[in-house]
DNA sequence: ATAATGTTGATCTAGTTAGTCGGGAATATT
DNA sequence: AATATTCCCGACTAACTAGATCAACATTAT
């Protein structure tokens, strides 16, 4: 899975966004380019895409800024990956469970099923009230607890047992 | 997660391969690539990047082909995608666990530590052995239990309890 | 008015993806 | 030895996407 930078940036954004709506705040673009290091023009098209979807609100002139059109608790990674990066999975331009692989390699489309159920299970649980609270909601956070989590994998499996 | 063409058909290809080792039959890429409705060209290359990987092993002439390098009990998913796509999980260029977000921001790196996670207890879980044979291992098949598993996923969630 | 801010659409470059092609090298059959 | 069959390798292309920038315009508080 390869986040992309406009993901990432989007989300760095609604994280920021969550962090000044306890106190209504509205939050400039330029302000959020700066804090998070993101070209600011680059930004303000992801926000625009995000205003389009109706998460964040915008208003202009002097008191004008951004803010999130609905509470943080109820915004989920998800929401944002697929507004910015289209649907969570795909199969090389069909979603998977409209992708019938022929013959012997059927089963292949369960296994894509099952990849996104997984990713789903991270990505519509954590929301950016969770995120800007820097607290993952347990189910998640029990991922990374295996200390395996926290490394990088090499090219191939060392864990074969005996081999 | 965007399933590339070349991991697609590098995996279907390889399902072939594993359907057949039993035999310890050859597999021509041209046999593979009408099965599965792949260019063939295309499919020469991939099969060329396995080899490569030594996850395959390949002959010419008369009684060439293809077969596995190792058992298929012992390639996973995650085996074929990282020598196709490279590392399972990056965010924008770089892997998870080096990318430092500024700020209240910095959360979000846990965030795809964990789905990395979750990604890996799939595609690490499932050998193509397991696909040849039409049953994925338990805990990822307990992912397809749920029904909503199988239907795609609107823009916006509409399990929001009242709104 | 005017300065600050968001909005839109065009544009640009570099890289990736998906795929093709030609010619060569190895191998088994005849 | 000749030949048919198969894999091997590198170059090539066309289309698309990612990432980013810019100019011009619209809106709003002071």
């Amino acid at each position: 899975m390869r986040v992309s930078a406009s993901l990432d940036y989007a989300l760095r954004a609604m994280v920021e966004l969550a962090a000044a709506s306890p106190d209504g705040r509205h939050v400039k673009a330029d302000e959020i380019a700066a804090r998070q290091a993101i070209p600011t023009r680059f930004l303000a098209q992801l926000l625009a895409e995000l205003r389009r979807a109706e998460l964040v609100c915008s208003g202009r002139g002097y008191a004008g800024g951004y803010w999130l059109a609905v509470p943080a608790a109820d915004i989920t990674v998800a929401d944002i990956a697929r507004v910015i990066d289209g649907p969570l999975a795909d199969v090389h331009g069909t979603s998977p469970e409209l992708f019938g692989p022929p013959g012997v390699a059927a089963p292949t489309r369960e296994l894509w099923i099952a990849v996104r159920a997984a990713l789903r299970s991270v990505m519509e649980q954590v929301t950016v009230a969770d995120l800007a609270a820097g607290s993952l909601p347990p189910a998640v956070a029990a991922l990374l607890d295996d200390p395996d989590a926290w490394t990088r994998r090499g090219s191939r499996s060392e864990a074969d047992g005996a081999h």
